[in-house]
RNA sequence: GUGGUCGUAGCUCAGUUGGUUAGAGCGCCAGGUUGUGGCCCUGGAGGUCGGGGGUUCAAGACCCCUCGAUCACCCCA
């Protein structure tokens, strides 16, 4: 047992899988092919990938936050180093903005769809599904106003999820307006619930003052039944966002896809309008949901760009989505197989194989041998573990001819093959 | 920060009302076959029973503390 262990709510990754507890992290081959899906659908949007710094300036998280600045010192991983505010980065909305604008993307031309796929940090106790490195993908598309992209994101993650083979989920849909639409709402919203506040929760209550729109998202019957008659945000949002929200949702059913409209989905950032969406999974308890986004077009504002740079998206949680995969038991990717094995009998035939591998190698051939100077019955064992098709088989006698004991492994059939054809019939075999 | 549950081999777990050398299955290593894998048989390695203290003739079991894991609350940008 080692005396150093991964900090709390971080995992290794392991070629086998592990499991902690009542989670279990996929194998990194799951990973992989995971990853290549999302790039695969991505693709298939036009999207262009981008990568990020894990390390942002704190600055640039606590402005997207705005004034929520104890969320920054609680909530996140922040140091300060020689007077450079430094932060792990929360999520990677605000990083690609800032690098749309520090590189003028828009001088690309058109509207930009980028992509990402990474990890992010925050400082949040674990729990099931919520760790403090996670890893999120996501698209963002930037310089559109058109409804379009507001459905596009949303198609592009459930593309993402239908290509890995997942059809258990459900779309929440609503319209936040524009940034005077909240302010009105929220009004209207305390003075519906201040008349029965003794009735709430303390958590409801404290929210009352800090953030009256979270308490819609309450999970307490009793606070369900107070709120039946509610106002709701889409009485409240201005002529323009509403017909926005309308085509987009014309769009998703143009393209079949249903969606509920929840009016109790909300955002607790102000540059967050109009667009707002949330994908969650039936099967993977508390923590539902798989991706969340929606439409910012003031996040470029706020982080200095003289003009308004309208942009809607999505972020996804690696780890939700593969516990969602999981559970529809749709992970089963082969442990990838060796072409051929080398079993070498002494200490001759073991010199041998190395030049001789390395040549397979160079011919795109899989191989492996063994290195431990262990028996031919090990050997053999290891070849098997290892599912090598094929094992290569070179003691005294065969040196002295030229000639290996070539055995698949699958029909338990062996031939000669003399040294010079190795790579020929090794690379016919596949 | 708050509450519930749980810590015994690499993994999954047994360990009877406290009783003497702490077990199983899987995995790992090796032998059974001095040049042939999977199946089978045999053997081996691997545990300060999370840590510390206490009760007792005797603690993996009981008590206290502590650390860790996990689920949930808070939070969820």
């Amino acid at each position: 047992m080692s005396s150093f262990k991964s900090i709390p709510g971080t995992f290794d990754i392991l070629p086998d899988g592990q499991t902690s507890g009542g989670d279990s992290i996929a194998p990194s081959r799951v990973w992989q092919h995971v990853e290549t899906v999302i790039r695969q659908v991505m693709a298939l949007y036009g999207a262009e990938e981008i990568r990020t710094p894990i390390l942002e300036p704190t600055e640039l998280i606590s402005r997207g936050i705005g004034q929520l600045t104890d969320i920054v010192s609680k909530e996140m991983f922040a140091f300060e180093r020689g007077g450079t505010n430094y932060v792990l980065r929360p999520e990677v909305t605000a990083p690609v903005m800032r690098a749309y604008q520090q590189h003028h993307l828009d001088q690309r031309g058109g509207v930009q769809r980028l992509f990402y796929i990474g990890p992010c940090f925050r400082a949040e106790r674990p729990q099931k599904g919520r760790y403090r490195q996670f890893h999120q993908f996501g698209l963002e598309i930037i310089g559109a106003t058109d409804a379009r992209a507001d459905a596009e994101t949303i198609a592009c993650a459930v593309d993402v999820y239908r290509a890995l083979g997942l059809n258990d989920f459900k779309i929440r849909l609503n319209s936040l307006g524009d940034a005077e639409s909240r302010p009105r709402y929220k009004e209207a919203l305390i003075a519906y619930i201040k008349p029965f506040s003794d009735q709430l929760s303390e958590v409801s209550r404290n929210r009352l003052e800090s953030n009256p729109m979270r308490i819609l998202d309450t999970k307490n019957e009793k606070e369900r039944l107070l709120l039946k008659n509610a106002p709701l945000l889409v009485d409240f949002i201005d002529e323009e966002s509403r017909l926005h929200h309308d085509e987009v949702k014309a769009h998703l059913s143009a393209i079949g896809l249903s969606y509920v409209d929840d009016p109790f989905l909300v955002r607790g950032l102000d540059y967050y309008s109009r667009t707002a969406f949330e994908i969650e999974s039936e099967s993977i308890g508390a923590q539902g949901s798989l991706a969340g986004g929606g439409r910012y077009d003031l996040l470029s504002v706020e982080l200095g760009s003289k003009k308004v740079i309208p942009a809607v998206g999505f972020a996804a949680g690696m780890e939700r989505l593969l516990m969602a995969l999981e559970a529809a038991e749709l992970v089963n990717i082969p442990f990838g197989r060796l072409d051929a094995f080398f079993v070498a009998l002494g200490d001759e035939a073991m010199k041998w194989t190395f030049p001789v591998a390395h040549a397979l190698r160079a011919a795109g051939i899989k191989v492996g041998y063994d290195l431990s100077g262990r028996s031919m019955k090990a050997q053999m064992r290891e070849a098997n573990r290892q599912q090598a098709r094929q094992v290569i088989i070179v003691g005294d006698d065969e040196l002295a001819s030229g000639i290996a004991q070539v055995k698949d492994m699958d029909q338990s059939t062996q031939r000669s093959v003399p040294f010079d054809q190795l790579t020929n019939q090794l690379t016919d075999k596949e």
